[in-house]
DNA sequence: ACGCTGGGTTCGCTTGACGAACCGTGCACA
DNA sequence: TGTGCACGGTTCGTCAAGCGAACCCAGCGT
């Protein structure tokens, strides 16, 4: 669903406050039509949704703005941007830090479990579809 | 660079245990000729790493496995994953619930800042390039 | 010698991404 | 009253990527 090449993109834009086609189109440098497409498609998916707006003295135009569905995709946006910055530092963009709004703090995400142990990988993790086991696959061992 | 359209069904299944190239291919139901070329990608990217393998009385063979560097995308995947089961339940696939190996209870993923407060979506965070002010967009009220 | 299996490659077709050019509405200014 | 401009698109032709079906090859068991 969010496959096609721009999306999460045009999402991590939409996370940083970007909402305007030209603004999009500047900071991702995409193609009009294929911007054009993508917005078209996250706004049928209901990631984003269109609404008007005016600037003084000017016409009304629309802006995209995320949904409370698009929202809930931050989680996945942020763990891409710092794995981006862990891995990918020093290929001229610069990492983005995350600060708590008030506190000042960085801001990073974690997997843990409901009994509040830190999660460190895929290795401490059983994955199980809704409770029943999963065939007979190559399953016992993940990850290694 | 995940940006491919198979590059994270890939990935989210090597987090399950999925190695083998037939394996992938049942799971992922992708073009032979496309998975070879997905999986070449993800090799030249360091995110997989090609090993070889035998079963008993069956010829020498190879398999993808995780790097660090894959294994680190982990809390994207997951991130992913999660919001897939909270909006696209019951679209055929069943949601897989992630259990922390030992402890038994389920894993979840979490915003936090360094101070401890859980963070609940994008109002809450200051997106900042290594420290510095970001540029007059339109980034002072993010995500509505 | 023969066939089976896993892991591919090749082929022809369709779909998507691309940049450049064009369009149309409505404001500002002359 | 007309002209220019900016935003937000659409259209067009080209080129890359995704697709299923068919084919290929190494090596094992029989």
């Amino acid at each position: 669903m969010v496959g096609e090449k721009w999306s999460l993109l045009v999402l991590r834009e939409a996370f940083l406050g970007v909402r305007r086609f030209a603004d999009l189109q500047r900071a991702l440098g995409a193609p009009k039509a294929v911007l054009t497409d993508r917005l078209n498609s996250l706004v049928a998916q209901d990631l984003l949704a269109r609404v008007p707006y005016r600037d003084e003295g000017a016409r009304q135009r629309h802006e995209y703005r995320l949904t409370e569905r698009g929202r809930d995709l931050y989680p996945a946006v942020v763990a891409l941007m710092q794995w981006g910055d862990r891995w990918l530092a020093g290929d001229g963009v610069p990492p983005l830090t995350l600060e708590h709004r008030g506190c000042g703090e960085p801001v990073s995400l974690g997997l843990r479990c409901a009994a509040g142990h830190d999660v460190g990988g895929p290795r401490e993790v059983v994955a199980t579809p809704s409770g029943r086991e999963r065939a007979g696959e190559t399953a016992d061992t993940p990850a290694g």
